[in-house]
RNA sequence: GGCCCAGUGGUACAGUUGGUUAGCACGCCGCCCUGUCACGGCGGAGGUCGAGGGUUCGAGUCCCUUCUGGGUCGCCA
């Protein structure tokens, strides 16, 4: 017989009725002359009974299962009567046994296959096929293709065409490092896997496509983080005769259409937006958590001449000072604060000046007896400060001030408990900057991609002051974590000079990495711009998992390698030798 | 590349100032059990304490090196 059901399929209004399940054994519980077995499939799980009414060789072959034994059943549907199982979908029925296959055994499994799973991500990533029979991981993986499909309906419905763009392209030695594919026909030259299929969507756009989009492997050979894998997917599209508006309107909608229909959760439109200089100043994060208030205060005008040569320095640098008022925090020890200031320096900052204010409204400070009273009240004033406060000061760089407030506003909210992690917070962050200066490069290198569209108003100033240029930039960020970001592409060709310019790359510089980009614009190109969502990222988000393995199937560990397949591995002579290879042995080489 | 954390039967953990035979729970194996559902009862197997070196009369515990994994800074246009 033929699997009828699903297990949490079975339901008490099919009492009485033949089906069959198929799956795993979850547990056995053995009574002797009674014996449960509970099985389970992606659905969840299901009792099966056996007892005097069984058959005799039916109840033996129960006896002889165990744990991840995969098997199929067949039997009648029954009521359980009094002894329901509240905490099981299907606890109110089971199946009385009639017929009963053992189709494969399991050795033990070296962990046990339970939901909330406390085992190292080491073994579970070694025995990933394991792993992901649990339930939590199949929940994910489930939610992970429902948004896919919810994805592509809407975009479907909204005139978009889904493309493909090859996997094996050019190098572009801006931005992340590649993974290159050494070519066979062409010994010596190597094709790169995508970053993102960026080029290929403004090309398409150019042929006329209007709306593309498309859910694809991008891959970036940088080290990994909690959310960062060297293989990632994004959910990709480009749209023509559009500005700014049109694409974070549609893509709000898009949002709210996904949440709604795989979570049923509502997202109110519009979502909040916060120009990037103020995401800065207020929450010292260019993807600020606004689950939580804690705004930053920059209190540098209030600090001129205050006598603290350590500030002073800093304003005459053109620097800033931000405070931070940790509400609450002022009974905390030495030792906290230290702690707190270390988080500060780990950013960058060079020290984090303190102001604690007791409940008896006594002070212990880091920094005031270099300053005046009513400079201290000044500070009390501006960041609100009451009894039982702790007052957090970084006089920096502005971007280093800011950020590395920015991460102690994070870090103080962790431990004074202020996140709702049921909520989700939206918010776009506008108006980046079109270039960031590269200290190390010594020139301006594009914040977001070479080709992205100053703004209108800003395009007067690009030569005169590039570095407050703001570009129609625009990051979609969710509790803190940047979801997707995109941005209005250049296609006027005196503008794109102009851009290359300031980047530092003359024509043929730039022919030779985007030439044909830069050919295709010459036939006619319409305004167009799109985004891009880290999908791994959302459903990490939408599951509320804190790492982004937990959504993505076969992941890879901290150091970029598979424990389950070995990957990456060294390959055979014949192979290297056809690709015109040689390995120069080092003291990381493989053996 | 830097910093921080972890590694003890299959799994998750405990292990005091360095001191008997390294504990516990779950899992596993055997026997018993007719309404279990994290079944229960009785019995049992299973450990080079990640690896190497050092200090010591004596190391799971202290020191050094190294491996594995996690977090993070740099990096990620």
């Amino acid at each position: 017989m033929k699997r009828t059901h699903y297990c949490t399929e079975v339901d008490n209004t099919i009492i009485g009725q033949q089906i069959t399940v198929t799956g795993w054994v979850q547990r056995r519980r053995n009574l002797g002359q009674l014996l449960f077995v509970t099985v389970r499939d992606r659905s969840g799980l299901l009792q099966l009974a056996f007892g005097e009414q069984t058959d005799k060789k039916v109840f033996e072959i129960a006896e002889k299962l165990r744990t991840e034994f995969v098997i199929q059943a067949s039997g009648i549907v029954r009521s359980r009567g009094a002894d329901v199982n509240k905490s099981m979908a299907t606890g109110d029925i089971e199946i009385d046994v009639t017929e009963l296959i053992i189709l494969s055994e399991a050795e033990t499994t070296p962990f046990e296959i339970v939901e909330n799973s406390d085992v190292k991500d080491d073994l579970r990533l070694k025995y990933r096929y394991l792993d992901l029979r649990r339930p939590d991981m199949q929940k994910n993986l489930i939610l992970r293709s429902k948004v896919a499909g919810s994805v592509r309906r809407f975009l479907e419905q909204n005139g978009f065409l889904e493309i493909e763009t090859p996997m094996l392209t050019k190098s572009t030695p801006e931005g992340a490092r590649d993974y290159l594919v050494p070519s066979r026909i062409h010994p010596g030259n190597f094709y790169a896997l995508p970053q993102s299929p960026q080029i290929f969507k403004q090309l398409l756009m150019v042929s006329g496509y209007d709306r593309y989009f498309q859910i694809v492997k991008c891959f970036r050979d940088e080290d990994l983080r909690a959310d960062r894998q060297p293989e990632f997917t994004q959910i990709d599209m480009e749209m023509s005769f559009v500005d700014q508006e049109d694409v974070i309107s549609l893509n709000e909608k898009l949002v709210q259409h996904v949440f709604k229909e795989t979570l049923n959760v509502d997202v109110t439109l519009p979502i909040k937006r916060l120009p990037y200089a103020e995401a800065m100043s207020r929450y010292g994060s260019d993807k600020p958590d606004i689950r939580f208030d804690l705004e930053l205060v920059e209190i540098t005008t209030e600090m001129h001449q205050c006598g603290f040569s350590v500030f002073e320095t800093i304003i005459e640098n053109k620097g800033k000072i931000c405070a931070l008022n940790a509400k609450g925090m002022g009974e905390l020890g030495r030792k906290q604060i230290d702690a707190l200031v270390k988080v500060g320096q780990d950013y960058g900052a060079k020290g984090v000046a303190w102001l604690q204010i007791k409940q008896d409204g006594s002070e212990k400070s880091s920094f005031t007896k270099f300053l005046q009273p009513d400079t201290i009240q000044l500070i009390k004033d501006k960041t609100s400060a009451q009894n039982g406060d702790l007052i957090l000061i970084i006089a920096d760089k502005a971007t280093v001030a800011q950020t590395a407030l920015g991460a102690l506003r994070l870090e103080v909210a962790k431990r004074l408990d202020l996140i709702n992690k049921d909520e989700f917070k939206f918010v776009w962050v506008t108006d980046f900057p079109l270039l960031e200066y590269d200290e190390e490069a010594n020139r301006y290198v594009a914040m977001h991609h070479p080709f992205t569209m100053p703004k209108d108003e800003d395009i007067a100033i690009m030569e005169t002051e590039p570095q407050n240029v703001r570009a129609k930039a625009y990051d979609l960020c969710l509790n803190g974590c940047e979801l997707g970001g995109g941005s209005i592409r250049i296609y006027q060709h005196e503008v794109q000079e102009k851009m290359f310019k300031l980047l530092g790359f003359d024509k043929e510089t730039a022919y030779e990495r985007f030439g044909f980009l830069l050919n295709a614009f010459k036939y006619g190109v319409p305004p167009h711009g799109g985004i891009a969502f880290g999908l791994d990222r959302m459903i990490m988000l939408m599951a509320k998992c804190d790492s982004i393995r937990d959504v993505i199937a076969f992941p890879k560990v901290k150091d970029a390698s598979c424990p389950m397949t070995d990957a990456p591995d060294v390959v055979d002579n014949i192979q290297l030798k056809e690709l015109g290879l040689n390995i120069v042995a080092t003291e990381k080489t493989k053996e």
